[in-house]
DNA sequence: TTGAAAGCGCTAACAG
DNA sequence: CTGTTAGCGCTTTCAA
């Protein structure tokens, strides 16, 4: 086995607490006890079993946070982002994705690979309200992607109807005015595919254009493949659009490669705009436009969120966010608008 | 608090010793016994603590996998697939990413978030011989991707130099003969781009043509980025290829960015190979033929190598590998060439 | 088949 | 400033 404080203790002829003292650089300790007890500690290659200290402190120093799909590279690299921002509350992290399934996110939610986690992130799909009312398990939770949910957790997002509309607007301001949205979600409620439908919905209102529902199309999933398929859906219907606004990039891109078939010219026949700027979208043959959420301040927030709440300082809302049921936080994280070749053309070399 | 054996035990009228049996499904014990104490367990909602079951027991039941970057889909991907193989042994996944730093790499193969995992399956990128040497830990090392390591720790990977014969041969088939290679790393040796360069060149000679430095471009990275810049050097240094083999997707899609640019028509003026298959180059404006590895092969055959050495079986190499020095592992897992659009051609509607 | 007791390695009171 | 002691919740001898 490997040496613990008492060996340590014994080799430097001191009692257990003063290594500890010691090894928890604790402020009241004489330096040349120090330096002795620190000798004995290199000898000996002592290294502090956390499990041990997280049994006593009744803490482990792992957050867990779940995502959909790793494949899906708004989540990996949004994962990453969380693995940096952990670290520098030296917390772990450990990753989970439960497909989008509801089953797996109560499963997740309820803290099935609890007992070792301090606290989570969840970035729900199809997770309800009743499953989150139901949930019985202390670990601080934090829900991330926006939804209306009154229930009392933290809730990290950016205002996706204001970006849908944002998208919107820039596709009105091309000129264009049949516009469709690719990507809803018909089976379910208070998703962001939800909202952001709500404001493309908002934004042709208000510049005075209809919304039919023939420029809705619905997909089955969140990937290439349900793009593509959706957007044949809408040409096969006789529809001729000269704009699109995915629910995301994967579905974006997957529309373009359909458009491009069909020998529909980007942005010159229909422009495209996508959401969550993953790095695919910059190296296409035609650049996609996009919405760029801010990962870095969305991953930062979560895990502030999670930390403060196990050291049971939930600290005030904040300027950027409002306070909720329960002290839940609201916040919001930025999103700005990438303007790329899908809208505006051109063909810069590489375009960042 | 939550409820411990001891509360259990207390309500239930027996021995803490008895409740553990149950909870354990320790065979001797009545069934009128196991059936009053899981009551017991119910109505209290007991749940076992693993923190102090760990402690006990000198395990935690959680892997570490440390991969470059999960920003890359490839490793995105890989990375689903180990936390699901995990899960079929009851582990759970403790995500890492290096960076591709040497530094990064050697702290974690030394069991940075150590004392927390039982075991570490590690995908270096800059890693030497050396710094595995030095590594004094005890925790399972299972290393990712090729290398001509003479160490005792299981290895798992793909065979580069047939994979890369493989992509070259497809190349010279279709009457290919100035075949890039991008994605060169000039300063290290042992790696995957080393074996795959080796292979292009073995491929090229065994067809009787020359393996000219002018054909090998090297990259800063593995990103798209790096793939545009490498092809535009290749391109402004006046070489004329006819065909491309890169490193990794990303640097494939980058490199037909730029070519597309400079007005060269994939496949017809250039054809492109890439490696790892990853989603996004299934849904280009042409489709990337590439070098599929069997991610979820190398997923489960990691997990059982660093379980079995827990175990402290470490069970014959089996058929599909050959047992190295100190009884470590070679395991293999299979690729296979995908032909896309990037090299056959072709408009293939949503191609798979 | 079940109970009692020891102890995994650490931290936190409380003494000294 | 440092030592003693008592557990955290669990598994595991060893008895009964």
């Amino acid at each position: 086995m490997s040496v613990s404080l008492k060996d340590v203790a014994e080799r430097a002829g001191v009692s257990i607490k003063t290594v500890s003292n010691v090894v928890n650089n604790y402020p009241h300790v004489t330096p040349a006890m120090r330096s002795r007890v620190q000798r004995a500690i290199d000898e000996l290659g002592y290294r502090p079993n956390l499990t041990a200290r997280h049994l006593r402190k009744g803490r482990t120093g792992i957050l867990a946070l779940a995502v959909p799909e790793l494949g899906n590279p708004y989540f990996a690299e949004l994962a990453g982002a969380v693995i940096d921002a952990a670290a520098e509350h030296d917390y772990t992290v450990l990753l989970d994705h439960t497909g989008g399934r509801r089953a797996q996110e109560v499963l997740v939610s309820q803290g099935f690979r609890a007992q070792v986690i301090d606290g989570l992130i969840l970035s729900p799909i199809e997770l309800e309200r009743e499953d989150l009312l139901a949930r019985d398990h202390d670990a601080p939770l934090v829900l991330l992607g926006e939804r209306e949910y009154d229930l009392p957790y933290d809730h990290i997002a950016i205002d996706n109807v204001a970006a849908a509309r944002t998208a919107v607007r820039h596709l009105l301001g091309l000129g264009r005015s049949r516009i469709v949205f690719l990507g809803a979600r018909t089976d379910r409620v208070n998703q962001p595919s939800q909202l952001r439908l709500r404001g493309w919905r908002a934004e042709l209102t208000a510049a005075g254009l209809t919304a039919p529902d023939s420029l809705v199309a619905a997909t089955g999933g969140w990937e290439h493949a349900d793009g593509a398929s959706a957007m044949a859906a809408v040409l096969d219907a006789g529809e001729r659009p000269d704009a699109v606004f995915a629910y995301n990039d994967p579905i974006a891109i997957g529309a373009m490669r359909v458009l491009s078939e069909r020998g529909l010219r980007v942005p010159e026949d229909v422009a495209v705009v996508g959401f969550d700027d993953i790095s695919e979208g910059r190296y296409g043959a035609v650049t996609l436009t996009t919405i760029s959420p801010d990962k870095h301040t969305i991953a930062r927030l979560a895990v502030r969120c999670v930390v403060e709440r196990l050291r049971g300082e939930p600290g005030p809302a904040g300027t950027d966010g409002i306070t909720g049921p329960g002290g839940a936080r609201e916040l919001r994280a930025d999103f700005r608008l990438v303007e790329r070749e899908s809208t505006i053309g051109g063909r810069a070399r590489t375009a960042g």
